[in-house]
DNA sequence: ATCGTTTATCGTAGATGTACGATGATGGGG
DNA sequence: CCCCATCATCGTACATCTACGATAAACGAT
């Protein structure tokens, strides 16, 4: 469905993304996402098992989140042998930060 | 389930709350429901018709959309009359854009 | 009092999300 | 080559979300 009018290319890229903004914050609608997030800033990297160490959820739960997670562009992984090495996509989360900060400003004017 | 400690009254009130920004997160983790939020910017207040006359949606959708906005605490909804006027709380939506600051600019540290 | 407008709520169908255990795939170590 | 550790995926059960039409509730206008 059509929630926003197709913007030109030549909108100067300033134009608020209204689904993408929408599709990332139901990639962290999850208290178990943001959970995953929050380590990731604080160990800059992570194995699967680290999360489920972490969180009181299956290991297959959390191989789930962290899909939806990498799906939505968040966090990369690395394959690395048996295991695979998550990492912060920082440059999505300054992005979704922008984003948020612009649907706050601009009711201020 | 519990995904964080929970923490003293007494750590200053800056702990960043994972539950409650999920939960923020989840609301505003539709499209309809961000298209509201960025059209009330616009036009400070607004009726359910107003919304349903914008999106390509039913009036009980839309209806369930405000209520799902409205108890995540983003708009607040004063009844006059027969109809309800929507508008945005601003400080809900601040406090949303400074926790999603937080999440993008620990990991910088 | 009745009608029309506006909105909320109910009931419901179908899609999606969330959780788990089981299984499959990958590669290191014995 | 055979296990073990690690992780992804499959199948599945249950919950929640999303959409709709129908209906109820509130109130202004006639």
């Amino acid at each position: 469905m059509q929630f926003q009018k197709q913007s030109k290319a030549t909108d100067k890229e300033k134009e608020f993304d209204l689904e993408s903004f929408a599709s990332m914050c139901k990639a962290l609608g999850h208290p178990a996402r943001v959970m995953i997030i929050n380590y990731l800033k604080r160990t800059d990297q992570c194995l699967c098992g680290d999360i489920v160490d972490l969180l009181p959820l299956a290991q297959s739960t959390v191989s789930q989140h962290l899909k939806c997670l990498k799906e939505a562009g968040f966090i990369k992984g690395n394959v690395e042998g048996p295991r695979t090495c998550y990492c912060l996509d920082k440059v999505k989360l300054e992005k979704f930060s922008r984003m948020a900060a612009e649907l706050e400003l601009s009711s201020q004017i």
